[in-house]
DNA sequence: AAATTCTCCTGAAGGC
DNA sequence: TGCCTTCAGGAGAATT
């Protein structure tokens, strides 16, 4: 499930082996992913250069001499740096194809995203309401506080909608609100000042220290070597519904909200 | 406008 | 062994 960390890892694993390169060849063996991708799409790329290799939110973006290329990993994609080709496999959707190595898209779900945009891409539709970069200095308690005015939503839902605040999604999310000491249901309305900067704090402090682990694997995320990522073992609440809780020692709850399955303990997150 | 529900997809896991 | 059901989830689209 790449959230933030997740993407940041292959942004940073793949970053070295294409920036000012030229893509030579893009194969396509299934083009429907989330959405289609685009047709002319190997005609646009090839031959250009890599400026460089950013991120918005989940989005990869790939700078070139002209547009832009964007990547999203879905719930179950990855990309890997392949040294040497091999035969792909059933799921193997996309290669990037540059002159010593290749990007190659993997994604069994097919939830991800392979499409290029030649204008400026922070206006694309998927990117231009984004939220703010959770890591950024301005991302403060005043900042939730200003963007919870006039809602009712529970403090989950808030912190995973991408329009608030990008890279947040279901395991980043029930840990912050772990460490906040938030009930996920607490209503945006009810929240102080001080609990939005205990939030907004929690929500830097724990995708910090899973970018510093290279992310979190449960089932299936692997980074641009194929490698897993470690801070399972730092998981506070996720995945861990009816194991005692760490700070306290009670069983912890699992309730759905919104389809997804969240962890919390009942003590240390007590709704007001 | 905001909130909620539906939808895409397939592998894994559980029940019988 | 195998078939069926359920679940996992990012996030846009459709609906309330």
């Amino acid at each position: 499930m790449p959230e933030l960390p997740e993407v940041e890892t292959v942004l940073q694993g793949i970053k070295p082996y294409i920036e000012h390169k030229t893509i030579r060849n893009i194969v396509i063996r299934q083009p429907k992913l989330r959405w289609a991708i685009p047709k002319g799409i190997a005609r646009m790329l090839k031959d250009q250069r890599v400026i460089e290799a950013t991120r918005r939110g989940k989005y990869m973006l790939l700078k070139l001499e002209k547009g832009t290329v964007i990547l999203h990993l879905g719930m179950s994609g990855s990309l890997k740096v392949m040294t040497q080709m091999t035969s792909p496999d059933k799921h193997d959707h996309f290669d990037i194809v540059f002159d010593d190595i290749c990007l190659r898209f993997t994604d069994a779900r097919r939830f991800g995203a392979f499409l290029y945009t030649a204008d400026d891409p922070d206006q694309h539709p998927l990117l231009k309401d984004l939220g703010i970069e959770p890591l950024r200095r301005t991302f403060t308690g005043h900042y939730l506080q200003r963007q919870a005015k006039g809602r009712k939503i529970g403090v989950k839902q808030f912190i995973m909608n991408q329009k608030i605040v990008v890279g947040v999604g279901n395991i980043y999310a029930a840990e912050a609100l772990f460490i906040a000491s938030l009930h996920p249901m607490t209503p945006v309305d009810s929240i102080t000042l001080t609990q939005f900067e205990q939030l907004a704090r929690a929500i830097k402090t724990v995708l910090q220290a899973a970018i510093k682990k290279g992310g979190t694997t449960l089932r299936d995320f692997k980074d641009s070597k194929g490698r897993s990522g470690y801070f399972k073992q730092k998981l506070n609440v996720y995945d861990r519904a009816g194991q005692p809780c760490y700070r306290c020692n009670l069983l912890l709850e699992l309730m759905r909200i919104q389809n997804r399955s969240t962890v919390f303990c009942k003590r240390c997150q007590p709704i007001e």
